[in-house]
DNA sequence: AGCTAAAATGTTTTT
DNA sequence: CATTTTAGCT
């Protein structure tokens, strides 16, 4: 056989074999797959197993190299073609290991970088790297993995204190943020009436992400008069942090920016370490992350970006869109691959997302397709009131769920803002149906978690005011707001930080005796903390924090029972998250535990074992998918909303949002509106989303809530407005947290009574009918009950309230 | 200092 | 409407 004959058979040969271990994937999921060399575009549409090509990526990339396109052909290759061949049959695994031996140039895992948007994307990429190279593997814990902010934190940890950071900085977060700058504000007499803290803190976070300094700031605002407050704030502030050795979210990339231009060294080595830079949804980058980018891979270009033009719905973070419509003109030759073969929904779906993307302008252009089926329409509904919409939702899960057509946790309930969780959350309790609520207040926002938090971040850091601010009194000590400022001040003077200066506070005659010995036992505490810190674990320095700073009795003595009761739960469950931080960690330390609670996002918690309906906003959802997916309040104003309206790039950007929304569903999309919705306590009217109406009508299946529960209420005159007994006064409790939030069970309600088949009721909207089913589901019971004028239903016994009759 | 009650105010989305 | 901030009182 001529050699050039011998070199192509053995290439093809080699293509195939490749080919058959990656045969799960598409023909592009494999092009990109073998793509590992130069910079790389994947533009990935919704559901077009993104993740899979990232893992397998990685695992081709660390496993083989550049095995696939290497054009070198061994000297024995005519000898090796009848092994290949029937290492063609091999099973998957073992041609796996087979394969190894074209490794060309494979790089070892530590070099390879892999950035993602959130740390479940991070953790779900380990765990499934792990999965490929088995159990024991190391690979897996090697690639440097986690989200742009935890990446930076770790570099910053490393190498900050080459631009001035003392590696125990402890992150801020924007409640902490908001608080700092009203109180620079304050010093530089700044009336937030004029200028509010909130327009003053997105203007300092966008300069961040814009890598914009304070000096750089100042020069831009020239004399405008509000600009050149904002640049005084923002210097003030930025000094503030310094000096308390503090950081921002925006700062951690920043600084990190900034660390990497100024230390030549330090670029120079993370350049050489990181070989290869992988960066996933990288529509939502803003301008600082992309010089990050730019920096990281600078020397080798191996550069691979995922992501999806049309789901770019962080502008207001500051994220770019060019950085992905644009990319291409960082570097030179740059690969592009589509991948728009959809594998979650149904042709419906999927052309209903297709059809209102397509109302934008200024996309790289992308249709999705699927081989899979049909499916039902898309189901419009409108409803009265967001009552009626709750209970529409709450009827139809369980409907489905009592035909064993699905389970509690194939359902989501996707909406724009967090306020409108509420009265879904409500009927659900009422209802007994199992839910779980993602976002709106974060667990570790709630104050008692807070302030053991701010305990905690001060034994770290004593140099960070801003937390000793908030627990300098709580409990109470008898050192008051008056004090503590005068204290700052004399601190600030001195140039030492609040807490120091306290040890000798009775040196000064301007804070009274009782108050300095207050101080001064606080300081001891503290002191006691430290050194406790050093030997004990996190958990049981939290509950040495809880206890003997009187924190725990503090709480024991709230008058309100349920408030008493849910404080000390959410403090049991810091300490639950503690243990568990414990366990799951090689290196446990409170620096890193801090860390956690920082970068931690309600979504990185989301487990998709338990079975319950899940609660989020459309911006959470995004990566995530479901069998049924209920998209409330789909009205103008609301989604799009209000104050987007008028401006059409933002509506574009809402549009995105809707994209993301509806391709979150993989058999059924439910979209409900209704014709009155409360809120502010106002009542108001909005029309059906004018991106509905964008979605064709053969896709749809409109129904008008024939049931017209508003005339019959205003037939019924409403009770007098009469002082609530207390036995009725609804128990509107909050979830108790967002960590393990199983709803209540419904043997909580009063108990209804119990029909048989054949039994006569009587039901608040439909009137009275005939049960002709009872089926127990869970702590409840599904009837099916043929109403006399309003046909047959199924409902929940806990809250169709049905009477006997 | 610390409590209570009245007034103000806010509604997008989040690492 | 619901929560947070502030003013006034003890």
């Amino acid at each position: 056989m001529p050699e050039n004959q011998i070199s192509a058979r053995f290439s093809a040969c080699k293509r195939k074999l490749f080919d058959t271990y990656f045969s799960k994937l598409n023909d592009k999921q494999r092009e990109a797959v073998y793509q590992v060399n130069g910079p790389l575009l994947i533009l990935a549409g919704a559901g077009s197993g993104k993740t899979t090509v990232l893992v397998n990526r990685l695992a081709y990339l660390i496993r083989y190299g550049n095995a696939y396109h290497d054009p070198v052909v061994p000297a024995n290759a005519a000898a090796l073609l009848p092994e290949m061949e029937q290492a063609l049959s091999l099973e998957h695994d073992a041609l796996g290991e087979y394969l190894t031996r074209f490794a060309v140039d494979a790089p070892p895992a530590w070099t390879v970088m892999a950035i993602t948007f959130t740390n479940k994307a991070a953790r779900e990429i380990k765990e499934r790297i792990t999965s490929i190279f088995g159990e024991g593997s190391t690979e897996a814990a090697e690639i440097m993995t986690g989200t742009f902010h935890s990446i930076c934190v770790r570099i910053l940890r490393q190498y900050g204190s080459q631009i001035g950071f003392d590696r125990n900085f402890t992150i801020c977060d924007t409640d902490d943020v908001k608080k700092q700058i009203s109180l620079c504000m304050k010093q530089l007499n700044i009336d937030d009436k004029n200028l509010p803290v909130k327009t003053v803190m997105t203007a300092i976070s966008h300069a961040k992400d814009k890598l914009i300094g304070p000096t750089e700031y100042a020069m831009q605002a020239g004399q405008d008069f509000k600009y050149k407050q904002i640049a005084a704030i923002y210097e003030l502030y930025q000094s503030k942090l310094r000096s308390q050795n503090l950081l921002d979210f925006d700062d951690i990339i920043m600084q990190t920016v900034r660390l990497l231009t100024e230390c030549e060294d330090v670029r120079a080595n993370l350049q050489r370490r990181y070989r290869y830079v992988c960066v996933d949804e990288y529509q939502d980058t803003n301008y600082a992350q992309l010089t990050l980018t730019l920096l990281l891979s600078a020397r080798y270009k191996n550069i691979m970006v995922v992501g999806d033009d049309d789901q770019s719905i962080y502008k207001f973070r500051g994220a770019v869109i060019e950085n992905i419509l644009n990319f291409d003109q960082n570097y030179d030759n740059t690969a592009v691959i589509k991948l728009e073969e959809n594998y979650r929904s149904t042709k419906t779906i999927l052309n209903a997302a297709n059809e209102v993307i397509a109302h934008n302008s200024g996309r790289l252009g992308k249709t999705l397709w699927t081989g899979g089926a049909e499916g039902d329409k898309i189901q419009i509904r409108c409803l009265n009131n967001q009552n009626d919409e709750a209970r529409f939702i709450a009827e139809t899960v369980s409907q489905k769920v009592g035909r064993n057509e699905a389970v509690f946790k194939d359902f989501a309930v996707l909406y724009r803002m967090n306020s409108q969780s509420r009265s879904i959350e409500q009927t659900f309790a009422k209802a007994g149906i199992p839910y779980r609520i993602l976002g709106g207040q974060r667990f570790f926002d709630r104050m008692e978690v807070k302030d053991i938090v701010a305990y905690l971040a001060l034994i770290n850091n004593p140099s960070d005011d801003l937390r000793l601010r908030r627990i300098i009194n709580t409990p109470r000590r008898g050192i008051g707001d008056k004090s503590v400022q005068v204290a700052e001040s004399l601190a600030n003077a001195e140039g030492c930080p609040l807490l120091e200066f306290m040890r000798g506070v009775k040196r000064y005659n301007a804070i009274s005796a009782a108050t300095a010995n207050a101080m001064v036992s606080f300081v001891y505490m503290i002191d006691q903390f430290r050194e406790a810190a050093v030997t004990k674990s996190v958990t049981e320095l939290i509950e040495m924090v809880i206890e003997e700073t009187g924190y725990g009795k503090m709480l024991s003595e709230l008058p309100d029972l349920n408030e008493r009761e849910e404080r000390r739960a959410n403090l049991d469950e810091l300490m639950n998250a503690a243990r568990q931080y414990e366990e799951g960690n090689e290196d446990p330390s409170l620096l890193t535990f801090l860390e956690d609670i920082a970068l931690v996002a309600d979504v990185d918690k989301y487990d998709e074992t338990a079975d319950a309906v899940v609660f989020m906003t459309i911006h959470s959802s995004k990566g995530l998918e479901f069998p049924v997916v209920f998209l409330p309040g789909m009205e103008d104003n609301i989604f799009p909303s209000f104050q987007t309206i008028m401006n059409p790039e933002e509506i574009e950007e809402e549009r995105r949002l809707a994209y993301v929304a509806i391709t979150r569903a993989k058999r059924n999309l439910i979209v409900t509106h209704v014709r009155e919705r409360m809120i502010n306590g106002r009542t108001s009217s909005n029309p059906l989303s004018r991106f509905i109406g964008e979605i064709p009508d053969t896709l749809k299946d409109v129904t008008e809530d024939p049931q017209n529960a508003a005339d019959l209420r205003q037939r019924m005159p409403r009770p007098p407005k009469a002082k609530p007994v207390n036995q009725f006064v609804e128990q509107t409790k909050k979830p108790m947290n967002t960590m393990a939030n199983i709803a209540k069970k419904a043997s909580d309600a009063a108990p209804a009574d119990t029909f048989a088949s054949g039994d006569r009721v009587k039901h608040m909207t439909f009137g009275e009918g005939t049960v002709l089913a009872a089926k127990p589901m869970g702590a409840d019971i599904l009837y099916e009950i043929a109403f006399d004028s309003a046909g047959t239903k199924k409902l929940m016994a806990t809250y169709a309230k049905l009477k006997k009759i």
